[in-house]
DNA sequence: TTGGAATTCAAACAATGGTTTGAAAAAAGG
DNA sequence: CCTTTTTTCAAACCATTGTTTGAATTCCAA
């Protein structure tokens, strides 16, 4: 409850959640975050009990605002039309390729996971993922009515790993050969054509 | 040309390249590789100059055996139908999600590289990237005749991505909530759908 | 104001990392 | 066979890492 603890606590956090996100976590260095959030070195342990215990509660802040602002978006998205929807959706996701902000650092702290998932990553995933699956699967449903389950969950998968391949290797199609330009303008379209294509993927399951 | 030091280089190599490919660059210490290579120490600085120099080496080999066995399909693939063609692409990228050959290593390895690519892997990418590129496209391009350069462009690269969820993520899908068993049917089962949900994509481009 | 708890701090610790060293062993060439 | 070069080896070196320590400081309630 103690006033001061909380602000070096939140520096740490906030130095933390950044520079994870930038070089993941053998990548960052204790010296490094305390370095950011000018605190004492040993702030880290006190306060976290460990580098572990401060990636823990990093991952489980960007793991809490992500699931939050996706089911804060559900309910208008139920509201929609099915194309209305999925256009929706495939905006926000595609959004972390321009700027720097909060939801585009907790993308790229989850794109470290991906590799090599660390246990803390393992639970968290088996203990809340399974609405944030639910959302997707519930888009999917309606425009497969009647499929199987085993169809679903895989076209589930598909469809939020259709934007990934452009986040994740953003920076890299940023340069030749590709050298594709990344503007809001850019984005824009780039919802709307993949949006396209999905449509009419799903529309015809043979 | 001396035969010994062949030898050791070898053992080093091909140690360095499942380690690499398991743990990635900071996961993998010199000791590890020379632990699994039998070999002593000091040999990785004299035969690569130290542990940047190897994984440059182990990185060229991946891409080069990568880009020779997908080139050596580019005949077959051109006297296919278009949609066999298809397949047959989807099917080759998903293949490493059995098995832990050396085809699958090296996709693991660069795997690593997306999230943040080292210099040696920009390098290498935009040197030898544009052959792999032009198969993509070239199959797109029989699908969406008529297309400006962008579209192309980007339709390739969403193409290359249809797979690469369901790769990275592999370890993560095979367990609770999702329980993907990959299998041999799976992956063919697999395949058979994204390449349905595709063609269906590019056959209505509005 | 004061006394005890909470927090900060500089310094040191122990472990692990990549690299270097200098001598010993092996191989190659004459 | 002897010399020269190449290759191996055990050990040490040095930088960096996460963590611990114990004293100093700040905070807060009594």
């Amino acid at each position: 409850m103690t006033r001061p603890s909380e602000v070096t606590r939140e520096r740490i956090m906030k130095a933390a959640e950044r520079l994870f996100a930038e070089r993941g976590y053998d990548g960052t260095s204790i010296r490094a975050i305390v370095a950011k959030a000018r605190v004492n070195q040993a702030a880290i342990n006190y306060h976290f009990e460990g580098k572990d215990g401060l990636y823990r509660e990093v991952l489980r802040a960007a793991f809490r605002a992500m699931t939050e602002d996706q089911l804060a978006h559900a309910a208008e998205t139920k509201a929609m039309s099915r194309e209305e929807a999925l256009y929706a959706f495939l905006r926000r996701q595609l959004h972390p390729l321009m700027g720097r902000d909060e939801y585009s650092r907790h993308m790229r702290i989850f794109n470290w996971e991906t590799v090599r998932p660390t246990p803390v990553f393992r639970a968290l995933l088996s203990e809340e993922a399974a609405p944030f699956m639910g959302l997707a699967a519930d888009l999917i449903a309606r425009f497969m009515p009647g499929a199987d389950r085993r169809t679903i969950t895989v076209a589930s998968i598909w469809l939020m790993g259709q934007c990934s391949v452009f986040l994740r290797n953003r920076e890299t199609l940023a340069q030749p050969p590709v050298g594709l330009v990344l503007d809001d303008a850019m984005v824009d379209w780039l919802s709307q054509q993949i949006g396209n294509w999905v449509v009419g993927g799903l529309g015809r399951p043979v």
